[in-house]
DNA sequence: ATCGTTCGTGAGAGCGCTCTCATGGGCGCC
DNA sequence: GGCGCCCATGAGAGCGCTCTCACGAACGAT
């Protein structure tokens, strides 16, 4: 099988490398890791030998002895539906395709809706297929973080995840400040009676972002008042339905802050098809800025939160974990007010 | 290194399951790569023993021996901006990672910018990373998809490609019908100063949704008026900026075929900024029918292509030329038009 | 009863790389 | 000038798997 035309088809190895620079296997490889002790001769002779063969070194070769496979998995925990539909995953997702190209490592991309995806996963994981997990829209107190880390496979979160896993490694947006600002806007530009449509409660960032809101009442010492106040899912649909419920309850609404942008747009038209207008009799502001919240008619007021640097920040977080270091575990990035149309 | 405190965190081999099942190696192999030839009882053992220790094959290792890496890459030519602003990648990455992970293989997920990118994949393509690849968005007459096929790395488009890429493996929608049924839906509905905002000329889509514009007016014996005609790039920017244009060009339009749903959006803002109407002064199409497309308001007419149906062909088509298959090279999917209220 | 055939099985090589360990040459030091 | 030390290097093992090949048992055919 070493006959000429298979060597055609055939990538150069190491061996081959190291044959042309006339050195050993072992110096060629100690070369081309950037391992230091090799002297600058052979060093060259090596990298002109690599180049001259365009050498890609064979990762499976590579990981099975090291044991690491230099690939990440980006695993959302969401139906397909969702994560294809929302832009805050494909902004996140693009942060960390960047960032985790960079470091010469490969984005697996993985979607799990069942129970079962999540248990093959978590197989999957233990063979050791991958170096670390992306792991994004948690819910509830699912313990797959809990039980990748067990395995020893290094796990990022997007969001804080729900009480127990204070030890965990997140990145988050400052939902808790979003939410308070977004709300004292509204009541700072006169506002009265302003609802608010969460995000899923079972999440960190739907909570933290209800408390941001409450919290500003608190403040105010404004009571609070539930019938204000509609579970959403983040989604367009639950925005439409929310709004539509709460302008019925309570048709004194001037406000509302939406925990996402997509709700707002929901709610917008619910707001409109309830004959009222956005802004003059209901103004809104919604969470994420989203492109589309930026082309929507009328522009849409919200709180921006740096989708793609969570995204970096996470394979950057995950990447120094993986080669061993002790990152600090918890960032938590700033948010910022985008003034519009719609508040 | 084989004491009771390591192997906690290491995963069972083959050679462990094999023991367990008092069998060898190479029977615990085959049962698990599920081969013929293999007596019940012993697969019986080695499927209970794999059970048992939730033994999961260490892909690098196969990987190694076999050549082949069970990944395919999702490889898009476009930069990150577009990628992540159209959801037509979108639905297209969600089609396809349904049918690989089906495959049992994994989806890399690759975005590629600049020319050094698309120099480096090649190396790496080169390098047996990944058994395939399923290329998006092919400008002009680039030739990655011949390299990736004379490297021995089978290679499936999304899009025909231009000119000579005869015998390349492709998914598309039917462009040039759809491009047709909107023109002639426009005509049939009375309008008589029909433009449109093509997609960029250099790909093939692009150039096939403009021939159906043209074939219609060519089967009706109308002339084409160059003045009508404006290229875009798929872009909402590229959709307002060409019907501002076209509108001040020839203020008689009354009909506007958008190449895309995007282009359409952007056109319906210049249409009202403009001063005029959508369907009362101008009616618009569009084509590929995003989520978008719905939720407009008005909401849009427009050519539905099935997107995520067009990742899922390409997938299989992937996967069985990797098997070693000989499948039909090329698949067209039907395209229909969505009335709603832009037309 | 004998032969050939088939079929299940196991031994063992080897995929391309990293890493440990032993070796030898060059250097500084007293 | 001799001793020890360090640094660059190479030999060789071995990561976990697949695959080839040879072997023996079981079977049908003559």
């Amino acid at each position: 099988m070493t006959d000429a035309h298979s060597q055609i088809r055939t990538a150069p190895t190491l061996e081959a490398v190291a044959a042309r620079a006339a050195v050993s296997r072992a110096t060629a490889s100690r070369v081309l890791r950037g391992a230091a002790n090799v002297s600058s001769r052979a060093r060259a002779a090596v990298e002109a030998a690599a180049e001259e063969l365009s050498y890609t070194p064979n990762r499976a070769a590579r990981s099975l002895v090291t044991g690491r496979s230099e690939s990440v998995a980006f695993y959302v925990d969401e139906s397909e539906d969702r994560l294809f539909s929302d832009p805050y995953f494909l902004g996140v997702l693009r942060g960390t395709q960047t960032a985790i190209a960079q470091a010469g490592m490969q984005l697996v991309f993985t979607v799990a809706s069942t129970p079962q995806d999540h248990e093959r996963f978590l197989r999957y994981a233990a063979g050791r297929h991958i170096d670390g997990v992306l792991l994004l829209s948690l819910h509830g107190q699912d313990q797959l973080p809990q039980q990748l880390e067990r395995l020893g496979v290094p796990t990022v979160l997007s969001g804080r995840p729900l009480a127990d896993g204070s030890e965990l490694c997140f990145v988050d947006a400052d939902n808790t400040a979003g939410g308070a600002i977004a709300t004292r806007h509204l009541l700072d530009i006169g506002r009265s009676v302003v609802a608010t449509i969460t995000g899923p409660l079972d999440m960190g960032a739907g909570q933290d972002r209800l408390a941001g809101y409450l919290d500003t009442f608190a403040e105010r010492g404004l009571p609070v008042r539930q019938e204000l106040v509609s579970e959403g899912t983040f989604t367009v649909s639950s925005g439409y339905d929310s709004m539509l419920r709460l302008l019925e309850t309570e048709p004194s609404i001037d406000a509302v802050f939406a925990a996402s942008d997509l709700t707002a747009l929901g709610a917008m038209r619910a707001i409109e098809v309830s004959g009222r207008r956005v802004l003059d009799d209901v103004a809104v502001v919604g969470f994420d800025d989203i492109s589309a919240a930026e082309t929507a008619r009328p522009a849409l007021t919200t709180v921006r939160q740096p989708i793609a640097e969570i995204g970096a920040k996470m394979a950057d977080l995950l990447v120094r974990r993986i080669s061993g270091e002790e990152p600090t575990r918890q960032t938590i990035l700033p948010v910022e007010l985008i003034l519009r149309d719609t508040a």
